[in-house]
DNA sequence: AGCTATTGATAAAG
DNA sequence: TCTTTATCAATAGCT
């Protein structure tokens, strides 16, 4: 249909293959929207040219088409990989969905709603395993309270310790401080062992405040009143 | 192209029809071919008859040719109707699977398992679920409870009427039964009024199986003596 | 993007 | 459906 005939292979020329896309793209489009027409057909026709731009046609909706192809093809046992998606996956989705209500209804139930349709016999056994969770979820809190409570009785006792230590350094140096002091500024020996003790404890809790629980302390005084 | 050019609407005769069709459809599928090939671009064409036979062509996978297509229109903004199926089907599950997963934690949690991610924060508000949940239930069961009971009260309070009125009825009748009965079997009286009491008894029986709560009187014994 | 010689598609008929 | 044949549309190679 041309000065030449053309083999029908790859034209490897770029330029030479972008003009002849455009132009049989074009009467394809052109065949199928006719036959579309004069034969009353259903056509879908998806192209992507080598460069990945996208141009379509549909004679009715593309959807539809494609939800149709996929039908078929798929009743008529070929097995196809992805294109199970649209029957399976509906199923997959419906019993999702079931599931989904089933937990929400069971979560609504346990929180204490929607009770109308329970017989007396589930209401007990709901009672039962709310009963047993409950329980459960206490031993569990109770023991993070004795965690947190041991922990923090392992760290003051490291810090009372220290703060022995300390006080013995102190007691050791303050003999020699106290001469230079008194005799430079006149400070009195207590006063002056105050304010050693205050800039090495400031030390030490820095040292304290890159532990882990550092805002324990806080959370701890009203639980462990209403707790033992 | 032809003895005649045709003009492009939907031919009226069957038979015509079906000519062109096979004649087109093959031009069009050579011709979709032919762009693959020469163009190297990826081409798909799916056509129905209007007798709804399918034929199809695909350069590459038909499959993977239509998610791209979706892909492409999703992206491209163009809102479709069932076409996001792919796309957004499969955010949809994922978006189901998530919930179904955090439902079944949540559910698991109440019950008392899986409870080693929680803050002891987490844990009082669980706790305190579990509680309000617990007193909710027990609430439903005791209302269950209550209506049974009142119901089974008005039925026994119905059939001690009943039976008053049964009473009277044999004390006015026995008289005459006796002389009918003394003279031909010699019954003592005590037995006769047993046997009529029985036999009326188990008439009205039959009547209280037709209601709703038939097995009532068997569950009621124990939770009746643990509860008030 | 146009032009045109040529080929290929196809309408009608058998 | 296939073939034949007359006709016209599609398009290859240029510009």
């Amino acid at each position: 249909m041309a000065r030449e005939r053309r083999e029908i292979k790859r034209i490897e020329s770029a330029a030479a293959r972008q003009v002849t896309f455009s132009k049989r793209r074009r009467g394809l489009f052109k065949k199928a929207e006719e036959l579309s027409v004069l034969c009353d057909a259903d056509v879908a026709l998806i192209v992507f040219s080598s460069t990945g731009k996208l141009s379509h046609f549909a004679s009715s909706s593309m959807n539809e088409i494609i939800d149709k192809y996929n039908t078929h093809s798929n009743n008529l046992g070929k097995a196809e990989q992805p294109s199970l998606d649209l029957n399976l996956e509906h199923s997959k989705y419906a019993h999702l969905n079931e599931q989904l209500a089933e937990a929400s209804l069971r979560l609504r139930q346990m929180r204490g709603e929607e009770l109308e349709g329970l017989s007396i016999d589930e209401l007990q056994q709901l009672e039962k395993n709310l009963e047993a969770g409950l329980h459960r979820v206490m031993l569990t809190k109770d023991q993070q309270f004795m965690e947190q409570i041991s922990e923090l009785q392992r760290k003051s006792s490291q810090l009372a310790e220290e703060n022995m230590q300390l006080r013995n350094q102190v007691s050791q140096i303050s003999p020699a401080e106290k001469q230079v002091v008194d005799t430079e500024n006149f400070v009195t020996e207590g006063q002056s062992s105050e304010s050693v003790m205050t800039a090495l404890h400031s030390g030490s809790s820095q040292s304290q405040d890159n532990d882990d629980g550092s805002d324990v302390s806080l959370k701890l005084e009203l639980p462990c009143g209403a707790w033992k």
